[in-house]
DNA sequence: TCAGTTGTAACCATAATGGTTACAATAAAA
DNA sequence: TTTTATTGTAACCATTATGGTTACAACTGA
């Protein structure tokens, strides 16, 4: 199973929001505008944002804003704040190997190391990349 | 989302083969023992173990082996047998950014590079890992 | 022929995703 | 104060994936 577009568009959303907050108000309506899709789809994932600390939205007069230096707010983040996982683990295991087979019984022990390693190289390299590294990039290549 | 258990399923099943071969003959219905699932899903893995080249079976007579060295199949091969991804990419980028909004037009630029080394950091781990591993550790474990 | 097993179709319930409409709550401007 | 624009959220919907289950034809060796 695919990581949702939740991810994407939440990225989309802080690129959105650094480079248009001059000429624009960021509202859900331009965000979904520039996205393609639903303004309320729009409005739950700044919800989730919000909820991280990572954007500041604005009731009644409208407009979202970045909460953080952009340095400081990784894919790590990011992705943690809109992609909610069961007990934070990447991998779903089945649920009850027979603890009655020498292998059932032992599985965990096995395997579960393994795929906290797994898992954790993927999330180092989220921490590698943040806003202020699309900020930038952005800006290079539009001018 | 989670990576679906029919990895650690099919994980499981390499262990067993390779635990239990020499006792038992490894049927559908012996691996859902083990495992405590339907004998049905442990077919559809197997299934898809063997269109990857990785599992032998045996109609009519019955029975699954595993294809080739056990150091020669790692955890990443598993997990590309039994996972399809769309286009082979682990993250669902949203459909249609607007090419009329200067970010809508160059997202992709910006993060497809990032995303597919995330991805790779993933999969690079999960080719530390081989059955090879598994069978080693579970003997120590065993004994 | 018989028994045991695989391969697969046809279902089912549940959950997640992405989308949509509707509307109360809010806050600023007129 | 009223109006206007916007958010927050509930309530749906269609589609898809997962994990499970029953059923049965096809196969193979005994």
């Amino acid at each position: 199973m695919q990581i949702s577009s939740r991810f994407t568009i939440a990225l989309h959303i802080f690129s959105c929001i650094d480079v248009c907050k001059k000429d624009y108000k960021i509202t859900s309506d331009f965000l979904a505008g520039s996205i393609n899709t639903n303004p309320v789809i729009i409005r739950k994932i700044l919800q989730q944002l919000k909820n991280a600390g990572l954007i500041i939205v604005k009731r009644g007069t409208g407009g979202a804003e970045i909460a953080k230096p952009l340095d400081e707010i990784s894919f790590y983040d990011v992705y943690k704040a809109v992609e909610s996982l069961e007990d934070d683990t990447l991998f779903h295991f089945h649920e009850n190997p027979n603890i009655l087979c020498p292998v059932g019984k032992n599985i965990h022990f096995l395997l579960d190391k393994k795929l906290q390693n797994i898992q954790k190289a993927m999330e180092d390299e989220m921490k590698k990349y943040t806003i202020a590294d699309l900020s930038k990039e952005s800006k290079t290549f539009l001018s």
